[in-house]
DNA sequence: ATTATTATTGACGTTAACGTAAAGGTAAGA
DNA sequence: TCTTACCTTTACGTTAACGTCAATAATAAT
């Protein structure tokens, strides 16, 4: 494991392009150093970006997530404020949760529909070559 | 249950604004009837509505969501095309999934860094009260 | 030396998902 | 009859999250 990854090393790794990398530290979510012009991304930077595209396939927009790593990073220096922390974090699970709880709902139906399928599939199999009380 | 309702009483139900409600049915997720010019939405139409927002709630666009919506449409009438459904319906599945554990992940950290926090304030408490063999 | 590759900043364009305001129709209640 | 409340359509505005293009710089390969 390195700590060192170019801008295009790491869109390639995640499927993005380098455009949306220099917007997610336009936006205070990464914050590479520099080597002359260029970009040097730690992997601090490559395990927030990871972070970010998971949370952004949650539904989660960059205003949230870099919320959250504010949150989190706070968490570091910051023992007074743990509680309130806490409460956040509870918060944050709890959104987590009921989303999980939407996914399941809808896992539920995925299966109810596939197993209505595969009923009116094997009906069609028994209409070509037996009776109905096969 | 009724299968008469108002815009403004979806809209105050699930939190929403009327004109939010016309754009869904302008981009072909709801299909209300007519009284003269006022809409009337059935109990399909609420369903729809309720499914929309939980897509949206996890991270699916309007888009996406018009598409699952035509293919359980479609899986009502034509059974011929069930195996080209189930494998969609697979596909969905699988997405949810990942979206899934997405969420086991990200519930995890937070429990790791509840339990941080916790043991953190313990070892305060114990500061201000006792020493550390308590 | 020059060509190709990869990087930079800057700026304008685009799409989705609504917000918001204007101008008007209709039906109930004081 | 007038106001209030709710509905309509039309249309322009807005925000997030990038895409795209231009002009330029540095570095590597031929």
């Amino acid at each position: 494991m390195r700590d060192r990854y170019t801008i295009s090393e790491l869109a390639q790794e995640f499927g993005i392009t380098t455009r949306t990398i220099r917007y997610y530290e336009d936006q205070g979510l990464l914050s590479p150093g520099r080597d002359g012009l260029n970009r040097v991304f730690s992997n601090r930077d490559r395990v927030r970006l990871k972070l970010a595209l998971r949370g952004k396939r949650l539904g989660f927009s960059l205003n949230e997530i870099r919320e959250l790593f504010e949150l989190y990073d706070v968490s570091r220096d910051e023992r007074r404020k743990l509680e309130a922390f806490l409460a956040k974090l509870n918060r944050h699970r709890t959104m987590l949760e009921e989303r999980r709880g939407d996914i399941e709902i809808m896992l539920n139906e995925i299966s109810f529909f596939a197993d209505q399928c595969h009923r009116l599939l094997k009906e069609e199999d028994v209409g070509n070559g037996g009776d109905a009380a096969a």
